[in-house]
DNA sequence: CGAACGCGTGTGACCGTACACATTTCTGCC
DNA sequence: GGCAGAAATGTGTACGGTCACACGCGTTCG
């Protein structure tokens, strides 16, 4: 009944106040305090009200750190990124933070700077030492396989947009089976020379979309001829093409991601060539921007936030114990618009 | 001299080493282990060089959290964002998250959902209960200054993106001259009847493009039309242009970000008016796709890494007590391509 | 009617590190 | 060789929480 403040008037520093001084003013012990903030059932609600006002009266808020340090839980998850620029990963990383915010985790996001090993165990590195209690992989290169088994990775982690590849931590989108509808949808339309442009080598989804495209083609008994290895970006598209179209031996492409298929109808403009009249393109990933090429572009879409969403859900569900975790990869849809059409 | 490996053999738990196990590894003091891990001065080589052996063999890493406590230094640095998918945020946040983690710290990203106030201080909220040791914000919505200013922060903070508006926490690239330049471009070109397509009205950024729009028409004694508030989607811009173009009242567009820029040409087509024969279109950020949109946009080309570098710089000088800070906006620039011609 | 129990609350110890200060060791010099 | 002073290293304490356990009290039950 006595609300004193607690201030302890200092003469420079001012302290935040911890636990202790909310207890003075609440005039209970530190340890009720903290059954506060830690909602324990036990308490009676006129003491939880003082505590609560005595709280509100400070500006008190739990030291992270403090709490951290006991518990050696830091509450925060750890993702090593790639090219956090592009759509995808940026939409699956809104879709993280948000879910994991929501949870009362935090994030801490590491950045890669090249697909070499000594970057990724850099990043792997780094983030170990921030003591994250779970790890999501947004960088699907191959050698991030490597780096996990041999950095012996003692927290849960989940690789997404990877294949299957028959470890137990992936969290994939079915881009075998994206690549294969990208292309019978060429093949339905009465393509028969088809091109592939993919990603880059050491990227796992190049690899799905360029092993998916290579498997449609031989169902369909079709040539199928070496893919051109490209870099996700619009110029490489653009360029690519200049290089490709010179022959013309092919009347579809389907490329690895919408840039790399936006710069390659770019190349078709300047070569004189009409998309889909001469060419038919088909792109994937679904950016948004994608429905507005010229022409729009057919393309196969990945559901980004689902895959954010999912990553979340599997590691509180393993940081809690629970073992059985959802490994359906997630289906990806083709969108069909104007890029495409039957071969004349 | 006597390496006595000092495992605890616990039963259960596998307890993470800590700076006591390593000092009886290498035979010193836990304050000489703490000495090597701050790199004091005082060390001898011979001593170095044992603990770090021990670390090493150990496999220590210093607990982030025990050393946040004591220190009461969380190293990590809050940023408030908005639309962290986009190529602008997205690009700086990633500079600036490179930038920190050489500096050692790291980051605490928060998206808010809304513009609306209450998302705003939530997320403001959520970052100081992490207790940053500074704040980006990405997020340059006008009501963002009103919580600020309202939730007293304590901590040095930089707003990214917007404009001068006297603060003098801003870092800002100078949108009204990037609109100047984008506008005065189109009137060289002899276009007299100017539309705008800015973004939504509680974007700062938005706003300065639309004065810099206005005043470089006022200036040329052109006459003005109320521009068209936008939602920076190219979806935006394409249901925009289907509607502008009914009345072609206009023979050149000034439109707010490149993404809205792409959905106007895509309207242009298919009102079947060319661009830039008909309808000439500048856009705003150059995204790295623009040069290969159909035609290749012009555009002002704002940079994005150098922004979040030096939002790190200052918030780095500002915590070590420097007081100077280098305020001169980034320069943006006109990259002009084929979207633009002299009006026939 | 006393022991057992549950509820609500308080006490002591500890998490892993950095800082202030104490102490030992080494170095140079008269 | 002894001493000052610097260099190198060690000891106590605090940071702000949580956990295990102890405790007082009222209720229930044998």
């Amino acid at each position: 009944m006595t609300p004193d403040t607690g201030r302890p008037a200092e003469p420079g520093r001012v302290r935040a106040p911890n636990i202790r001084d909310v207890a003075r003013v609440a005039g209970v012990s530190y340890q009720t305090v903290s059954r506060v903030l830690n909602d324990s059932p036990s308490i009676r609600p006129e003491t939880l009200q003082r505590v609560r006002d005595a709280i509100a009266e400070l500006g008190y808020r739990p030291n992270q750190a403090a709490r951290a340090l006991v518990t050696s839980r830091s509450r925060t998850i750890g993702v090593l990124a790639a090219q956090t620029v592009h759509y995808g990963p940026a939409t699956s990383i809104h879709a993280i933070e948000t879910a994991a915010r929501e949870a009362g985790y935090r994030l801490s996001i590491t950045n890669i700077s090249s697909s070499e090993s000594a970057s990724i165990k850099a990043g792997l590195d780094y983030l170990m030492s921030q003591s994250v209690e779970a790890l999501i992989v947004i960088a699907p290169q191959v050698r991030v396989f490597e780096a996990i088994n041999e950095l012996q990775l003692t927290v849960p982690y989940v690789t997404l947009e990877a294949t299957g590849l028959g470890t137990s931590h992936s969290l994939w989108v079915d881009q075998v089976m994206g690549a294969r509808q990208a292309t019978k949808h060429l093949i339905d339309l009465g393509h028969t020379e088809i091109m592939h442009i993919s990603g880059p080598q050491d990227w796992i989804e190049a690899e799905a979309r360029m092993q998916g495209f290579l498997r449609e083609l031989s169902d369909a008994d079709l040539r199928t001829r070496a893919p051109i290895l490209g870099d996700w970006t619009a110029s490489f598209g653009y360029y690519a093409g200049l290089e490709l179209l010179r022959y013309r031996d092919f009347s579809a492409v389907f490329v690895g991601n919408d840039q790399m298929a936006l710069g390659f109808m770019h190349a078709c403009r300047e070569s004189g060539l009409s998309v889909p009249g001469d060419i038919s393109i088909v792109g994937f990933d679904d950016i948004p921007e994608a429905a507005h090429f010229s022409p729009p572009l057919t393309t196969v879409r990945q559901n980004f936030v689902e895959i954010g969403r999912r990553a979340i859900e599997l590691l509180l569900g393993e940081l809690r114990g629970e073992t059985e975790m959802s490994h359906d990869p997630v289906q990806p849809e083709l969108i069909i618009r104007e890029s495409t059409t039957r071969k004349s």
